[in-house]
DNA sequence: TATTGTTATACTCTATAACTATA
DNA sequence: TATAGTTATAGAGTATAACAATA
């Protein structure tokens, strides 16, 4: 059934990506973190909406990722209130290398269809996900791949 | 490209998900929790296997569904050490409502596609999650779909 | 002794509410 | 006053280690 094939495969996809976060010692959410502010230096303010999180959740996430050597804080000096985050050397390497064994991973998934038809796979993955953009107001996100 | 695709489209599923099992104050493992007891009474061992969660952490899940009516513990007769876990009335309910707007949010991400390529890709996808089942060491699993 | 499950503890992740600093 | 961010607090979720009960 349509449901359970894309459901279940959201998951498998969603699970492989925490396996490999977790051998960096990384959670999902850190993750995703750092694969956002690969190319973004946002705001705390516009980092929380990217991730869906409350401000102070926001705070906490940087914090602890901070503590590791993976962001740095940089206090705005136009605007002495705002705090833009950014990716440190550290933290970029780190989610090179998930994204890279991620990268993998799925090829791994799908590496049993025939070319043709991972082809097709993938175009439709890629339809469905830019129709539900448009349904909504665009952003193309950023996780980890 | 593929990766980008499939790795987007789960994000989108997950989020879904959760967002519909938020509006039942269910978060991702609840609701994985009663999708599996739908059809099953394991022990809490199967369980935590199932759900690939330490068994200490099994038992906090189960207690706290357990303190909200959802599921319910049964000690067994032929060996007194094992704990059988089932969903109640309230928790079969209410995981039925989650299904079911589940069901209706995958189908509106897929509405966008023709007929043939829906099908299409329902088939490619089930192909993947089969493939990965035999690599590994089958059982259908229990998403909330 | 071995197995099943729980408890104690610690940490991440999250939100709400109160707070501080800046505008 | 309004905004950006932090802190205090509380709770879910997770794992490790120690424990109790049963086999």
């Amino acid at each position: 059934m349509l449901v359970d094939a894309i459901a279940q495969l959201s998951f498998l996809v969603q699970n492989s990506l925490a396996e490999i976060a977790g051998d960096y010692d990384l959670s999902l959410i850190q993750t995703r973190l750092l694969g956002v502010l690969r190319d973004r230096e946002p705001t705390m303010n516009e980092l929380g909406r990217h991730l869906g999180l409350d401000k102070s959740s926001t705070t906490g996430l940087v914090s602890r990722a901070q503590g590791r050597g993976l962001v740095a804080r940089t206090v705005s000096e136009v605007d002495r209130r705002v705090v833009r985050v950014s990716i440190t050397d550290v933290g970029r390497d780190l989610v090179k290398q998930v994204g890279e064994r991620f990268t993998e991973r799925i090829g791994e998934l799908v590496a049993d269809l025939p070319d043709t038809e991972r082809q097709e796979f993938s175009r439709l993955a890629g339809r469905v996900v830019l129709a539900d953009m448009h349904r909504h107001g665009l952003d193309p996100g950023g996780a980890a791949g």
